[in-house]
DNA sequence: TTTCGTTGAAATGTCGACATTATTTGCTTG
DNA sequence: CAAGCAAATAATGTCGACATTTCAACGAAA
């Protein structure tokens, strides 16, 4: 009954879970619809998940619940106390910029890897999801789930040129911890006109680098490129300095 | 009863699992013992984990168990079929290269900010750490367990400059992949004295450069260090070209 | 009167037993 | 010998017993 608004936009989770209604088990459907809660902040940091709650959310037994908490503990998006249960892995400035630097840094890795090994496939599916990223931007405050998968999209056509499963894992837990402060962000401050136009010129100057296979060029933007949300979130009035 | 000897060194797990025994719920306990099989060889890859059989070893329910293997698969050191249970994480040279690499290039981002912002304390737990490393060198072969712990200790002390909790999270999981492959070299071929001494001067190269914060000169050598079991392992019998 | 500590009851999490469901094995029959 | 059906085997989910925590009410001391 209680039926926040889901508010804003989130990955490609929601896709899994489609897939996962009717095959898996319901833990793993619980998993991923977890994991959009906590990161789209239905659930707020810090907050309790009551067993009793999260059944009736997701229509499950206590088993099944456990087993998703579990994992997504291991993902560092709730905490477990003792005999306390659950609570969702709280926030602070100083997480949010361990983990905003971190993955800028992961994500150089991988573009410097992938302008290194990248083939003329790797560039058309660039200038594809570029494209459709374009297309996209005048439509962005009517539907921002769309826009933020397409914006996804293209930076993941980028990293995948790197061709490393394993490296491309580790960017892909580091996104999914970074896009809840990103999320508290959006709802935050939505009219950004200025800031996504410095973005879409990053955009460019970024696929600009790649192509010209300049190396140097392309990391140094791709790392500012992930670092700047952070610094608008420094300002935030609703982030504690530290872990309370 | 079918207590197969534990073969090799490990991380340090054990001494979380001390911990662990009395506080913290069984399901904690448990995921560490799992995790030190796994990574030990004990349980080998490819290996069915039949609950009755894990029921038995670590004396739990099914619960803990199913919480347990929840959070190792996450980590990737098991996986699930559909409704068939869960099986140890199958290895592969192919996915043996991806790990390493990735390790190597995370461990050589850590020692570069590390050299960045190593200060004298930093300096000093090096030191220390070479210190208790080099004086465990001749007994290497009578307790590895132990000699494997202080070379660990060593490399952490060295990363442990970086400041960033997120950063060593990453590698410490990376740590944990790597350890199973090398304990499938380690007993494969136990007597490499030629390869110890290459390791030492290794070691004594890379502490110079730090101590003269030469970033260079450290992130390369680190970079190679890692990388040398790969190339060993690259000869191994035992691992499968790709997944089977 | 207010504040702090204690105690008891209610709530909540943990874990194992049982039931359910899916898969595999083995036997029978064409 | 192959195909299909039946029994077993094994995993998943629900439920209940037990243990721990939380909260509130009560009482004593300042």
């Amino acid at each position: 009954m209680p039926e926040h608004a889901v508010k804003f936009p989130g990955n490609l989770q929601r896709l899994n879970t489609m897939q996962n209604d009717h095959k898996d088990n319901s833990a793993a459907r619980v998993v991923g619809d977890l994991k959009q809660d906590i990161l789209q902040g239905y659930f707020a940091p810090g907050e309790k998940l009551a067993m009793a709650r999260l059944k009736t959310r997701y229509n499950v037994g206590v088993s099944p619940l456990r087993e998703a908490l579990s994992q997504l503990l291991i993902e560092q998006l709730v905490v477990v106390e003792n005999q306390r249960g659950f609570r969702v892995h709280p926030i602070s400035k100083e997480e949010m910029l361990d983990i905003y630097q971190t993955r800028a840094r992961i994500e150089a890795l991988c573009v410097g890897l992938a302008v290194d090994q990248g083939d003329d496939e790797w560039e058309a599916r660039i200038l594809a999801a570029a494209h459709k990223m374009q297309k996209f931007s005048t439509s962005m405050e009517s539907d921002p789930q769309e826009w933020e998968r397409r914006h996804h999209d293209f930076h993941s056509a980028i990293v995948a040129g790197c061709h490393s499963p394993t490296l491309l894992g580790v960017r892909r837990s580091l996104y999914e911890k970074a896009s809840r402060y990103r999320n508290l962000w959006l709802t935050d401050n939505m009219q950004q006109t200025d800031f996504f136009d410095a973005n879409r010129k990053e955009h460019d100057q970024l696929i600009d680098a790649l192509l010209r296979r300049d190396r140097e060029t392309a990391c140094k933007l791709i790392e500012h490129h992930l670092l700047s949300p952070s610094k608008a979130l420094l300002e935030s009035q609703t982030i504690p300095e530290k872990t309370v």
